[in-house]
DNA sequence: TTTTGATTTATTGTCGACAATAGACAGGAG
DNA sequence: CTCCTGTCTATTGTCGACAATAAATCAAAA
């Protein structure tokens, strides 16, 4: 067993994170480090740390001498952070298809139908959490580490615009098509392929919610 | 004239990188806090805040409870850095290409003569900052905001690498040469072709430092 | 000698207080 | 009324001290 432990400022990100999350925590809002350091009853020291990580992440925007407030995304900025993925799994995925067994696959082949099945039953969490598995188990196998890196930062990001819109955007069965098709680009074996289906997997979402979140549509 | 209002902490960020680059402070060596603030003759706190920007960069590693080091990059992370910012970069240009105007073109291609000139009067520092200049005209014009700050992010520390190694790798034409092959990608106007180019760019210098440093070659 | 355990030390983690400042507000001049 | 100016307030920036802990040291036991 592994035995954590966290610093206040780890406990901290994590509680910020799932507040915004939760929407108790709304875009363009000013986090005040007294005031957050009063409600859980610790010092503005670790409480100021998490802030500058969830920063780093682009949860958070920091203006000097002002304050730091949570990230008021434009559809701009939404379709810029799918794609910027998109460039970076895909690559990931486009040189690291070959450690993919075919155990792997076939697992990858499961998460899709599940997901279909999760998106069924409403089970937001549970979908949103299967298709970060999915995802990681692809750019997790990369072996450059810095890609990795970059990656799972923009996923917070991404993972939090997702939550919120998804079900308004794809149907169980078009999720479960969507990442279909990736399981089959890698099946290819095709580096070429296997980048451009993976990049145009998220640019063809950050679209769609950065259209949904324009015009409603 | 733009007045600057500097905090401590932004200023101990340029002070650490500094010290870095010009080797006062070595990898794999801990950076203490108490000792720095004595040093700098401030508190702890503004010190913290540098340390933990810099990690986010990659320049310093944190080790919870253990404390702050300047990162010993092996040959592999090198690569790593390296590709990364090629591929960021790569695609940076492929889609933004369009908005380099002809004087810009012109102005690139200056460049790369230039930056030969300041090989082989052995300017270093110009050089790198000419070659900075280069890079950062190519993916500025970049309308993906996310883009443009993870490439600058990677930046920093490929920056750090090239500064100490670039004087034994090229030759001042090769230098020149190998730019010109980007100035002629972009005139392409062919994105496929310039994504791949400023791809092999970085791929090709991250493989030679990261020989050079395994085996010295 | 080697291992174990206690003790010390150096360093990070956290704290509460004070300083500096951006923004809000009020009062007065034109 | 509008604009400027000074004052006040809320919030971040910095500080020095103390707490917690990882690593080094040393002593004792096997």
């Amino acid at each position: 067993m592994k035995i954590k432990r966290e610093t206040y400022k780890d406990q901290v990100v994590h509680f910020i994170y799932k507040e915004i999350l939760k929407g108790n925590i709304k875009p363009k809002e000013q986090i005040k480090e007294a005031h957050l350091a009063q409600t859980l009853n610790i010092s503005r020291a670790p409480i100021r740390e998490a802030l500058k990580e969830l920063v780093s992440f682009g949860l958070l925007e920091y203006r000097p001498r002002i304050g730091t407030f949570v990230v008021d995304m434009k559809p701009d900025d939404i379709y810029e952070t799918y794609t910027a993925r998109g460039v970076l799994e895909g690559y990931a995925a486009s040189i690291s298809y070959q450690s993919l067994s075919l155990k792997d696959m076939e697992n990858l082949k499961k998460m899709c139908e599940e997901m279909e099945y999760l998106a069924k039953k409403k089970e937001d969490m549970k979908l949103i959490d299967l298709g970060d598995k999915f995802h990681q188990k692809i750019f997790d196998s990369c072996k450059n580490k810095q890609v990795v890196k970059l990656t799972e930062a923009l996923s917070l990001k991404s993972h939090l615009l997702f939550s919120q819109y998804w079900p308004k955007l794809y149907t169980p069965s078009q999720i479960k098509e969507r990442h279909l098709i990736i399981v089959d680009a890698i099946n290819s074996k095709k580096p070429d392929i296997i980048e451009k289906t993976i990049r145009n997997h998220y640019t063809e979402t950050g679209k769609k919610i950065s259209d949904f979140k324009e015009k409603g549509v």
